[in-house]
DNA sequence: GTGAAAGCGCTAACAA
DNA sequence: TTGTTAGCGCTTTCAC
């Protein structure tokens, strides 16, 4: 089936070219457009099941009115939630996104944001693979428009939305100290992101402000790999005469991990130990206790993404860069 | 910063754009340029960093090399876990995949579509919102490639794989019979969908077999709306003298708001109810006692996709059907 | 070996 | 009020 064009339905109506564009993208009464023409223009676009080539438009427009978003891995709750939110938004203001899931490596992540832009994407919204500030950099000499999420680089100036981890991490131990935890284990990914290490600070400074004990050890640092070293800090923390009271997860992934070997050498939540998470999960609510976590505000940053993005994209100038506040949901995974 | 084009990199090395365009897609000794301009091309566009802009690559060519996903609702761990398996056997092919979530709308199904095409993609997977068919039908007088996965409509002749639901569901439910239940309830959604109605045909074909009573009680429909009717259901299958033993659940969803009811009410899996379920979801490891349930060959189904509409696309008219087997993940949920 | 030029489908300035 | 036409960045035929 041939695709039908402007020119198809300027033949069949009799007019020119020119005519059909204008009618068919709301310009008909500033062109002054006869009525006649324009209905006849409208019923033939209509009969002919007219679909506009968007790829031409874009060309000569110099505008696609598509934005591209890289995750950091679709299966992360995170990673699902903001997409949501940023489709819902991008839609809002008639925008289609583009997506593509980095699974945290920075080759992928580098591929990724090229094709976009070779698409001609007008922004980009991304969530940094590790390491990946060469690439911003050239993003910003390139003078794409674009806005970090979740992730920042301190050292480069850049638009960014993201949670306040050092203050969601200090909040949420404070809440475990509150509780009377005075034993309290971190869990976090050996990684040198922002964003993870101020969730170390958070909880480092919120013991020392109740002058309460830290320990290198109980700071554990999980390589990215995995699992096994889950286990093995859960072993270590929880063993000796004084073991931990409370086990702070920096994110859901290792949460879930954590969880699943308790569950395996059958230390009960809450009684044996305290456990609480950032981020969330709905293997959170199903837990025999449901986890107390710090969730992030998934469609409020969605939405100052996207709202961000097309102000850069409309020629706006200045930086913005936004912390949000995480919201604690308390559930019974911390002994009272 | 203005965007480099083939005419710089003409300009800048003093020959014509064809020579460019012939080195930069690699066809330099095809086209017998000689080895002198082929490097001084190539050195002038990495110098320049030159990006190809696909739009006008795309418009010339009539191919954007890129396919169109739209998934039902991103939340779903089906969409992303096929999302994802899309996107790597896509990649492998050198396409991009654009992507859209309906969130089970019709109306936000036939947009995304819409846009697609608009979009000039290549071809499409698509997971159809209910009630659908007038677009597919569409999709098929354009004659653009596309392949329904998960969800197909018998009554039209597309290509599509999905599970083979009727068997999953009977062999799910031979196995909660093998296990001595014989008050086997069954909670799917109430639904025109196919798919579904093959989950409540195999679950009934299987009793049948096996000559045990059902009864249309024991078989719930729910609406989609959601968690109420599954606690009512589940108040009404556990209720009176002699309540089911087994309760099936045809989704994750259904048997996640079921699950959660069920540690509200405090009935304990397996001891008082025997509990078993369709897909996957990282809750149900995590659940006190890993949830039994039929898993879906999510990599395979994405391969198959991808594979299937890239014949499609290459002009390969045979329609293909494929029907996938289930695996049954023996958790603790059911009790021997 | 290389270059000129047509044309993909569309928009918009300009002409009539 | 309507039509003609240049040109977006690229590929490719055909001529040199």
């Amino acid at each position: 089936m041939k695709r039908i064009g402007l020119k198809d339905i300027a033949e069949h109506v009799g007019v020119s070219v020119a005519l059909v564009s204008y009618v068919l993208n709301g310009q008909a009464e500033k062109k002054q457009v006869s009525k006649e023409n324009a209905e006849r223009i409208r019923s033939a676009a209509e009969f002919l099941n007219y679909r506009p080539n968007q790829i031409a438009k874009s060309l000569k427009m110099h505008k696609t009115h598509t934005i591209g978003l890289v995750v950091a891995d679709i299966n992360y709750r995170f990673s699902t939630g903001i997409t949501r939110a940023i489709e819902a938004e991008a839609k809002k203001n008639n925008y289609t996104v583009l997506f593509g899931s980095s699974n945290e490596h920075k080759e992928t992540f580098e591929e990724l944001v090229g094709a976009l832009v070779n698409r001609q994407v007008d922004g980009l919204i991304l969530v940094p693979a590790e390491n990946s500030e060469t690439q911003i950099r050239m993003l910003q000499r390139a003078e794409i428009p674009f806005v970090l999420i979740d992730r920042n680089f301190p050292e480069i100036a850049t638009n960014h939305i993201a949670l306040d981890n050092y203050r969601a991490a200090y909040q949420s131990t404070e809440y475990l100290i509150s509780l009377g935890h005075k034993r309290i284990a971190f869990f976090n990914y050996h990684s040198s992101f922002f964003h993870l290490l101020e969730r170390n600070r958070g909880y480092l400074q919120a013991l020392a402000d109740h002058k309460i004990a830290s320990y290198p050890i109980w700071l554990q640092s999980i390589g990215t790999a995995g699992t096994m070293d889950v286990q093995q800090g859960l072993d270590y923390v929880l063993a000796g005469p004084d073991p931990c009271d409370a086990i702070f997860f920096a994110t859901d992934t290792l949460a879930l991990a954590g969880l699943k070997y308790l569950n395996k050498i059958k230390v009960k939540v809450p009684d044996q130990v305290s456990v609480l998470s950032f981020d969330e999960s709905e293997a959170f609510d199903l837990f025999y206790c449901p986890i107390t976590h710090s969730r992030q505000p998934l469609e409020e940053m969605g939405q100052l993404a996207v709202n961000t993005l097309l102000e850069l994209i409309g020629g706006n100038k200045t930086i913005r860069q936004i912390s949000l506040e995480a919201d604690l949901v308390t559930g019974s995974s911390c002994r009272e």
